[in-house]
DNA sequence: GCGATATTGAAACTCATTTTCACTTAGTTC
DNA sequence: GAACTAAGTGAAAATGAGTTTCAATATCGC
């Protein structure tokens, strides 16, 4: 088990690099929650980080979930997001940003980047006066499987 | 007092109409919070409208005023709108679709529409197979004011 | 191994928002 | 306009995501 991938390893190394800097503890909870999370899918939400980590060790409490998710923000290596519902979900940082775009109907997730609006989101904020520091963009609709699904919902 | 704005009366109106077809009650609270919230500035929290309402009339709750903004959501004279922290602002809905640029030090919140982005994202959505249905875009950067002011923050 | 310091889990606490509930009212009905 | 009934109200309790507290435990540096 514990299969072996390289982005997963790399991140791993860089969470245990930033807490040695920082003088925090490497624990058995902080290893197995960044484990489990660099080896997910993205876009998790804590709930779902804490069931999948319980099933590996039952003893690790909901707070610490939300501080190892914490750490691990602060130190780059994952992104907090909102959806519409509001509950936090983190996904593994990439170098490229990117924006999502939501099905309504299933709540898939896909990341999209897109030059050209982001272009005329920094030349929106110059003309009205503001120095861009960020945005957030979603998009929501409906994705081509549900379409197909027909209208259920 | 109670100085009258043409749009302010049309949206009450409109807000009694609604009761009506609804078979909802017409009250002294309701219709307090749906004056104040219309002739504000838009983009407030429940906190501050609440604040304001009570100034009028200390015996009205805060449930009062989550219910009545969510009437006012439901019939389509208000937005909800939830920005960086979570807590909900309300604006009047206008009738035209616009988006945000938030002053990340001073707070202060600038409408703006911008059609090629609209189109961008439309673009963008149907090249993923989504059938776009809305969409959320907020720019967070700093004012001119704020620049000018200096780096305070 | 020792000891200082950080971490942990459980439970208590926030904060925004919603719900509950006994009581009061608005909009009919006669 | 009195009576009726469904809707609305305020206060307080409940919710849900997330954070903090605290006593017990584990880690790291020597």
């Amino acid at each position: 088990m514990a299969k072996s991938n390289r982005l997963a390893d790399e991140g791993f190394a860089r969470f245990k690099t930033y807490l040695r800097e920082q003088r925090l503890k490497s624990t058995a909870q902080r290893d197995a929650i960044v484990e489990i999370f660099l080896k997910g899918a993205g876009h998790v939400s804590v709930e779902e980080l804490y069931g999948a980590v319980r099933k590996q060790n039952p003893r690790i409490g909901y707070a610490t979930v939300y501080r190892t998710m914490k750490l691990l923000t602060e130190c780059g290596l994952a992104d907090e997001r909102h959806f519409r519902n509001g509950e936090a979900r983190y996904e593994i940082a990439e170098k490229d940003h990117h924006d999502h775009l939501i099905c309504e109907r299933c709540g898939k997730i896909v990341e999209f980047e897109e030059d050209r609006i982001e272009a005329l989101q920094e030349e929106t904020a110059r003309r009205l006066g503001f120095e861009l520091r960020g945005h957030k963009m979603e998009l929501y609709g409906v994705c081509l499987d549900c379409r197909r699904r027909g209208r259920e919902n």
